[in-house]
DNA sequence: CTGTTAGCGCTTTCAA
DNA sequence: TTGAAAGCGCTAACAG
């Protein structure tokens, strides 16, 4: 008899009504089938295919005291870096009760402290930051919060909770060493967008070619807008207009190391005769472009996938993971780097 | 008096008696603070800043019987096609009590399907939803959705509700005419990852070539696979082997244009002058390629914006938008695809 | 301008 | 096994 008036999704009560059950039973079917009668179960799938009824994920949030969702907070979209990394999480969420809800910084200190209080407000189940540099006031919400913590892209003495990623600095060494190892003497560096991780690759790099003696910062092209191709064009001509010496330069992106293959492209500078390029990442154009680009391979869809495998594991089955989670960064040497026949 | 026992999170009731007022003043004070008198207006704020108070938006949501929240379906991430929609509608959105709850459909119909179910039960305030291609059972739980419904990207003769994009088929034209008007007269094409709008750009560019008759099939290098600049390289080497008269090649989407790019400077062979090559979304690395690419800007990001723009119209001001909203597509001609002087 | 009182749709003791 | 009833935190009449 229970007649919907077209316009009003039904509710757990009209289902219970349209199966002649009660509300409490519909509940425990949808989340233990196993603790309800035979006879009754089917009687309520009837119920729910005739009504077409889809529980409110908001009301079972709101009565459950905690809802079903990982909140992930990220900087930027425009970055395939956190594409990928977003991919991992969904990728593994997919399948268990859980909602992503993601959240963007625009690496944005103060949107950041916002973001993570409010997403903490709404009770997730779990949370996802990027980075290991959060303000003092977010560190101590999220010190408190109890739920799982999971800091990616970067590796930390103290974790919040727990981290998952690599050492730029680490990574930016094996760079270094490449391309000594190549004959290349005259290494510069091309570098966006001022970001805590990019900064690191920075501060290591220059330690670096430093603890080498080979620092100098004539060939340095540094910008604080977004990475991009067109940037590394730009960044690329400069750091050649003032060091002619340069012979080989480090990219932190690899969308300024793909502007960096064409500026040198259109100068006629061969590559990697005259100029070693190393991106950073490894985006899937790396080893299609010609030369092929060498690049760090930073296993971006591996992080998103492993922070998720934590906290399942954290929420569902108990189990404990390490608080650091190295996530291993190899350097794919493509011709790009090498000169030197081995 | 209202002590907090550390692990519970302030609620309303607490707030409202820390400032001895009564909840719903509080309430109305949130949403409304025009409402309450300068005096209990103050003390309030302080009652929520003493508690830390953040409203929870799923009981804000149940009570409310809507969420605020704007659901978005798009099938992928790994593109960036859609990043860049991403950013126009958290752009948008940002600063709007509104959230955004993105789902992956991962270009299958099945789980759209699903994901459009799941989205609508949670009565959203709107829904994006990408392309025009729903089922026939999603289209009937999308018309009879009491919320705006935006699809984006493509145009219809028939929108559910509203549908802001451009029509494939046109765009492609564009980019054979540009070809034949160059004096190219091979004209393949690269396409991969056949989704509705690919595969309304493979016919349209058939259909194109075939009223000036001068379509070949052997010019075509198609692939399921996602799209990539490595496919682009791969589908290049394939059409030049297989139709060495080509002259000119449209990709479908950029990366495969600029794996095509490589292609032909890994084979020696020069673009634009041997080899025309068109891309289809104009992302940012198009003109800083060498030489520049040409390819159909699609403002992606615009599109994204205006779903929000239209959403907000009808949801706050009740203004009301036409049904179709065109996005004029515009072919960036640069190098590549320019041999004639003008 | 302010407070009381029902719910929103669902979960969860606690009895039956 | 099952169900009645009491909330989860908030909003929205409806009185004052």
């Amino acid at each position: 008899m229970a007649k919907q008036t077209h316009k009003k999704r039904a509710t757990i009560t009209d289902v219970a009504q349209q199966a002649e059950v009660g509300v409490t039973t519909v509940s425990r079917m949808l989340r233990d089938p196993a603790k309800v009668s035979e006879k009754l179960r089917k009687r309520i799938e009837a119920a729910i295919e005739i009504l077409n009824y889809v529980p409110d994920p908001k009301a079972q949030a709101l009565a459950a005291g905690k809802a079903q969702t990982i909140g992930v907070l990220i900087p930027s979209l425009s970055n395939i870096v956190f594409s990928d990394i977003l991919r991992g999480i969904h990728d593994q969420v997919k399948g268990t009760p859980y909602q992503v809800q993601i959240g963007y910084t625009g690496y944005d200190k103060q949107e950041e402290d916002r973001l993570i209080a409010l997403f903490l407000a709404q009770r997730p189940s779990a949370l996802v930051v990027t980075g290991i540099d959060q303000s003092e006031k977010a560190r101590a919400l999220l010190d408190h919060a109890d739920v799982p913590i999971v800091q990616i892209l970067d590796d930390a003495a103290d974790p919040i909770d727990t981290v998952i990623g690599f050492s730029h600095e680490k990574a930016v060494d094996l760079v270094v060493q490449h391309f000594l190892a190549q004959g290349y003497r005259a290494i510069g560096c091309l570098v966006a967008r001022f970001d805590p991780r990019v900064q690191r690759r920075l501060m290591g790099f220059r330690a670096s070619l430093h603890a080498r003696g080979v620092y100098d910062p004539k060939r340095e092209g540094l910008s604080r807008e977004a990475s991009s191709v067109q940037l590394g064009r730009f960044l690329m001509g400069q750091v050649l207009d003032q060091a002619p010496d340069i012979d080989a330069i480090f990219c932190a992106n690899d969308d300024l190391a793909l502007g960096a293959l064409f500026e040198c492209q259109a100068r006629g500078i061969s590559v990697p005769d005259q100029m070693g390029i190393v991106g950073f990442n490894d985006l899937e154009m790396m080893a299609a472009t010609h030369p092929a680009l060498s690049s760090v391979q930073t296993h971006r869809y591996e992080i998103g996938a492993k922070a998720i495998e934590v906290i399942l594991g954290r929420l569902q089955t108990g189990k404990r993971f390490p608080n650091h989670i190295n996530v291993d960064v190899t350097l794919q040497s493509r011709a790009s780097s090498l000169r030197l026949t081995l």
